[in-house]
DNA sequence: GTAATAGTGTCTGTCAGACAATATCGG
DNA sequence: CCGATATTGTCTGACAGACACTATTAC
């Protein structure tokens, strides 16, 4: 006889808030109880789901109602220790959200930095794998252009670089940045331009709803020698 | 209620087989029914494996009882029409395995070149299993040390040289290549030379036993403008 | 004008590709 | 010597980082 085996699904999702990295965190009580944080979640439901993107997707909507524009999957990580009592098995995925619309405050909900994650003992495992997921994110990231879906549909090229610097965790060099965007021929001016108390910013939005890969990565400040 | 999930873990192994990239198949009745032949899988043994790794061991093990010096997970594929009956779970990886002491022509096992596995209709839907095994290989090996993990212990530049051309499809600039492969500091020599009739090659090993990341990709031939 | 942010010019450094030249063996 | 493969020299080109400079707005 074989016991059966528990697969969840699993979702990080993350957003920009006030130019800080967050994840979703669900099922809390209170927001100082850290350690009843946890992780969107979804069991695969064999009559509903037709695949495991649908169940992670389900797990989004359960706990908030967003959509993410950008869902990968991170990996599978299933042992025999992984929970107290027995074999699981979790199917992680990430998620990018804008943070337009969303519905903030909603009980049992919230968006937790993720410096501030990676120092708090959430439910079970789900701090290592939301680690595992923003090591995936800040790869990727160097080489392509998957922080823009972090942002409104329209944005600037500044609030590009925030973006990549809130994802990075290093500030990036605006020419260098600015040079690859433009060169790669994947955005597209909206001819629109934000207006502040100072010189106005063209607008953009990307001509493609997929992420775009450059040839190389972003390297970083060179090290002085 | 809910029906239980089955959960199996499939494992793309290559080898280099004369400078050709092959696959590991398995259970196949001839090598002329192409159709029954399937990749090494293994159902999750709860008593047994403590980890998903090991069950992706186990199934190379029973396969052909060879070992693989590289383990990667790919990707976890459900879906409701995967299989004809019902919603099913694939949790795949592909190993790197090096083709001395291998037991060849094992009855129910062999080593197809992916080429021809590409072209044929081999069991269930393990073609597009192998198809996204080799292309992660192949992304992965653009940046790093990967094929030499396909080769003996020791070796010389040239035979990086064709491991690198079998796993990419396309061949690469010698001097490109030996000056990433010397410049990076992870190779060192055996002291120990090859040789024929010609002028005699110097024999390296890598220093640690797991791959190196390259700064940037190999591009590839330039275009001729 | 000033403050503030948007956007550009241009130099340097690194490293990949191209490809010719040289080195070292067996026979 | 020749044939074959190993190994090196060196030029070019693409593109990232550094950083100073100019541009345009609100006030």
């Amino acid at each position: 006889m074989t016991k059966s085996l528990q697969v969840t699904v699993n979702v990080v999702a993350f957003s920009l808030q006030e130019n800080h990295l967050c994840v979703l965190l669900a099922n809390g009580i209170d927001r100082h109880k850290v350690d009843t944080w946890q992780l969107p979640e979804s069991l695969i439901d064999i009559e509903q789901d037709l695949s495991l993107e649908d169940t992670a997707k389900r797990a989004l909507q359960t706990a908030n109602g967003i959509e993410a524009l950008y869902l990968e999957q991170v990996q599978t990580i299933g042992s025999k220790n992984r929970l107290p009592n027995e074999w699981s098995l979790a199917v992680l995925y990430y998620a990018l959200v804008r943070n337009d619309n969303m519905i903030k405050n909603q009980a049992n909900v919230c968006w937790m930095p993720v410096e501030e994650v990676l120092l708090s003992k959430i439910a079970f495992d789900h701090q290592a794998l939301i680690a595992e997921s923003l090591q995936r994110l800040q790869n990727k990231s160097l080489y392509t252009s998957l922080p823009i879906f972090l942002l409104h549909q329209e944005f600037t090229l500044t609030e590009v670089q925030r973006a990549y610097e809130a994802v990075l965790g290093f500030s990036v060099e605006k020419k260098s940045l600015r040079r690859r965007l433009l060169d790669a021929d994947f955005l597209e001016e909206t001819g629109n331009i934000r207006r502040a108390s100072h010189r106005p910013a063209q607008l953009y939005r990307l001509s493609l709803p997929k992420p775009y890969f450059f040839a190389r990565i972003i390297e970083g400040a060179r090290e002085h020698k």
